[in-house]
DNA sequence: TGAATAGTGTCTTTAAGACAGTATATC
DNA sequence: GATATACTGTCTTAAAGACACTATTCA
């Protein structure tokens, strides 16, 4: 049942801070599909987003990282920090309570034990390429799947809202910093990454206008292969130019589409 | 010294979540400066940013606002969240460790003990009109005054780094948000808000260019009185749009200087 | 009437948006 | 050579940026 995502937290409370969790949308695309990566013990019918407590020795950031490497398996990947949740009602409809823990666990715990208490979500989101990643189901008990944006089961907490604004952070970045380095193969066609960007924005880009401007940043550069494809013309296979796409990330490049 | 700014946590550990604050830049802006507001105890010589601990009964936003009220006496600001603060080296040279508690208050606290683990910190901003604050000194023994922010004392924490991303969050606020509401009186003239996004940008607007978009926001509206000004000619008054306001708020406004 | 600040308009340049026909690899 | 997709260029429209003179108030 649902208190498995508790579960070290319960099991070593002193090496985690308290009342604190970082939650981590991790989203991953794959032909021409965005979605994001969601839990679920096996009895309860509602989901949850990648989270986890912080371990009193590493960073918000290290935590997130941590997070998503355990369902993941796959390190240094894209993160970024988009906003905290915290009030009283975040939980409430979780099922996280004493009357339960009490029902299911035969314990005596007071309604007022500070594990009750709300606690604050630290909101990251993560870029994967899809196919990557195996899947990790950590504990027996819990499901692991990923979901298409546009199409979410039943979600835990606050965490439809959570995702919602992951995706509105992700698409405002998307709008002043290259995305892409870690979402596409080392070498990749143009109508790949076209296909990228207008999965994340969920709306089609003129191709013409689209390329003049991605070309104008210089962070790709045109190889001299081509990639077959099978049946018809052989697009030209494209790098990232990481030093221009790290400047572009630190400074910004106006990709406003 | 500088254990106050933890004090009412001290005294009511239980009203509290652990491990994770609020801190609040507080901008303040009056006669063509920004400020900040920043407390001291008085035997240091390091300030803070305005921050507190969350009760388990308020929000994240309840308790910013709870915070910023506390030291401006204004209720309805206009704050933001823009970013969480939280590594185990953040708080590391605020001498708040065992042995400083120990050698002051003659207590025989661990090392280990909880209250000594780091905490994350939420980070909002607050916008408030200068003049209108007046500063409460809740503590005896803590300071209280406005900075500029272009020449700050040193300062306790990471709170160096926690105003210079409340800034560039600000700045990043301004170019797609209306702004000024709280930081202006009911009427204006139009000297005077081109000051405001002046200062707040650090940077000069020609006026025209500047006067041209904000009207085409239509935020604004001219009302038939002049403001006497002594010495040359009087500024028309304007007042806020309040509904078109709201609506720039809610879905962005493009006053991208 | 002079000093100081308010207020206004045009031209140039750049970027965004709309739009369609040609090229080429494979079968 | 038929088909399917890659690839390219121009025109229109809108916004940004640069720039300077006239208007008004009051001392």
């Amino acid at each position: 049942m649902e208190l498995n995502i508790l579960e070290p937290y319960l099991w070593e409370p002193d090496k985690y801070l308290r009342n604190v969790a970082v939650d981590n949308v991790i989203f991953g695309y794959h032909d021409k599909e965005l979605k994001v990566l969601l839990q679920k013990p096996i009895v309860l019918e509602k989901w949850t987003v990648t989270g986890g407590y912080i371990l009193k020795t590493e960073s918000i950031e290290d935590a997130a990282d941590r997070i998503a490497f355990s369902r993941t398996g796959l390190k240094n990947l894209f993160f970024q920090q988009f906003r905290s949740f915290g009030n009283p009602e975040r939980t409430v409809d979780s099922g996280f309570n004493a009357r339960r823990i009490n029902e299911l666990t035969n314990a005596q715990m007071p309604d007022d034990c500070w594990i009750f208490d709300y606690f604050v979500s630290i909101g990251f989101y993560t870029l994967t390429e899809f196919s990557a990643v195996e899947l990790k189901k950590a504990e027996i008990e819990t499901d692991c799947a990923w979901w298409t944006v546009n199409d979410l089961p039943p979600l835990m907490f606050d965490h439809k809202l959570l995702i919602a604004e992951a995706l509105k952070a992700l698409r405002l970045h998307i709008a002043h910093y290259p995305i892409g380095y870690e979402l596409l193969p080392g070498k990749f066609t143009i109508p790949e990454i076209h296909s990228l960007y207008e999965t994340i924005l969920g709306r089609q880009l003129d191709i013409r206008n689209f390329l003049r401007r991605l070309l104008a940043t210089e962070i790709i550069e045109k190889l001299n292969e081509t990639k077959s494809i099978g049946g018809h013309r052989s697009p030209f296979l494209y790098k990232f130019n990481k030093p221009k796409y790290d400047e572009g990330l630190e400074n910004g490049v106006l990709l406003s589409f």
